[in-house]
RNA sequence: CGGGGUGUGGCCUAGUUGGCUAAGGCGCAUCGUUUGGGACGAUGAGAUCCCGGGUUCGAGUCCCGGCACCCCGACCA
């Protein structure tokens, strides 16, 4: 992409009515727009960000047998009173609605319901079973107060996957899998070091949960963690019972305590929805039994919002590459027509590159870099023409390269 | 929802005990100089001073009501 093709802007000074790192940098640099407290616009290059996590983890999930559908927002409140969830007294954070003829409607604030209730269409006999889909949606939460930039919105993407097993052995494993599935993608799109699988309360339907915690003072929660066991418990959920019931031995846990965000969390469900509902199959025998379920979820925005927190410095936002809108951001100081020429070379070979072929100066164009943060910055002018080279330099650290232009495609591809 | 704070061109801010045509920086436009770290000069455009009401000869400024936004807390399937 070029930026003289970007409608957006950088801004050099942080708007003043964001407090938190992440939306001030995500706003001065152009990725997202406010546009009001805890709903923000994702412009374009905030889009690509949210576009690579989104794949990110549906490779994952396509990869243990997920399969990825959409749901509506809208909802019906049948299906809602059906489980209890409708009440504002059950749930106060529903956005409601109405259609013309008066009949109420609920903007979803997460989907079990209308998913349990189309799965009765295909869910039938055991050999049906199990059923993984997901979806990324938009959820509508009332907040009342929103927080924390675009880490907590009251209108956000999720990425919600529910299992629907033959019973709780079914489930439980998937379950587990599940633990590995996320840790694989928070790996993935660079915080897996700071995040930590973190025991806490079950919610309405189990006595345990389980959250995937990331370190960051920006953070709403605090857990206490094993750096080394790789052991969290949320400081919420902290109980000498919870040793007793994950069979853990208190003097061998050095924990530390530590602000952290919470970047998932799997549920195990079980019959509630499906009973309430009427899910149910028919076993070998013929017998009719209820299935089995659990939810997983995964605030798109806040896991961009937790990324932007852990990799920035004074000049701005750091991406991992896995995350970034481009993998490089091609500089011309005054050559457009042999840096147009290396734009088109990149493109052609599958490099994804941002282009600043803007005519303005270079400190300017070197500011935008670093603020926008891509991985790898290329720098083409006259100096490195001379030896037909173009200059290499990594976000985040001091070492400039410079390279033979007939080399670079070979080099970004290695990298 | 309780407490605290803020609201002035697209962005960041100044504006005294009420007083002249609402000021500066960024950004934008034009011209010239500059050209590897947000360059400089000149000229110019751009404002229902959050909204509504009130007090006053006169309101960005004071009073009342509302709205929005930020922070702390509570809340957070």
């Amino acid at each position: 992409m070029k930026l003289s093709e970007l409608f957006t802007k950088t801004i050099k000074e942080a708007p003043k009515d964001e407090a938190s790192k992440n939306a001030q940098l995500l706003i001065q640099a152009g990725f997202v727009h406010k546009e009001m407290a805890g709903v923000y616009t994702f412009l374009p290059l905030g889009l690509r960000v949210i576009e690579k996590i989104k794949d990110i983890i549906r490779e994952e999930l396509n990869k243990i047998g997920a399969c990825e559908l959409k749901m509506t927002a809208l909802q019906q409140k049948n299906i809602w009173e059906k489980t209890d969830r409708w009440d504002e007294k059950k749930v106060d954070d529903w956005f409601r609605t109405t259609l013309k003829n008066g009949t109420e409607l609920g903007l979803a604030f997460t989907h079990e319901e209308p998913l349990t209730n189309i799965m009765k269409n295909y869910i039938s006999s055991y050999k049906d079973l199990p059923v993984y889909a997901y979806q990324f949606q938009t959820k509508f939460r009332n907040e009342l107060r929103a927080k924390s930039g675009i880490m907590r919105g009251k209108e956000f993407i999720m990425k919600d996957l529910y299992d629907f097993s033959l019973n709780k052995e079914e489930h439980d494993k998937f379950y587990e899998k599940m633990k590995e599935v996320y840790m694989k993608i928070f790996n993935r799109i660079g915080i897996g070091d700071k995040t930590y699988l973190t025991m806490s309360s079950g919610g309405s339907f189990s006595k345990y949960s389980f959250e995937f915690q990331t370190l960051s003072d920006a953070g709403e929660d605090v857990i206490l963690y094993d750096e080394k066991k790789k052991i969290a418990i949320n400081k919420d959920d902290y109980s000498e019972e919870i040793f007793t019931d994950f069979n853990l031995k208190k003097e061998e846990l050095n924990f530390k305590e530590a602000k952290s965000i919470e970047v998932g969390d799997i549920y195990t469900l079980g019959e509630k929805y499906s009973k309430a509902l009427g899910l149910t199959y028919k076993d070998k025998n013929g017998e009719e039994k209820i299935v089995y379920m659990g939810s997983y979820g995964i605030g798109i925005p806040r896991l961009m919002g937790t990324v932007v927190e852990i990799f920035n410095d004074e000049k701005g936002i750091i991406w991992p590459e896995s995350v970034a809108p481009f993998k490089a951001h091609l500089l011309s100081l005054n050559q457009n027509e042999k840096a147009e020429e290396l734009y088109k070379n990149l493109e052609q070979a599958g490099i994804e590159v941002l282009y600043d072929d803007r005519e303005i100066s270079a400190g300017e164009k070197f500011a935008d870099a670093d603020l926008i943060g891509c991985p790898l910055r290329l720098v083409i002018s006259k100096k490195t023409l001379k030896e037909d080279s173009i200059e290499l330099k990594k976000r985040g650290s001091d070492d400039v390269e410079i390279i033979k232009i007939k080399d670079l495609i070979n080099i970004l591809d290695s990298r």
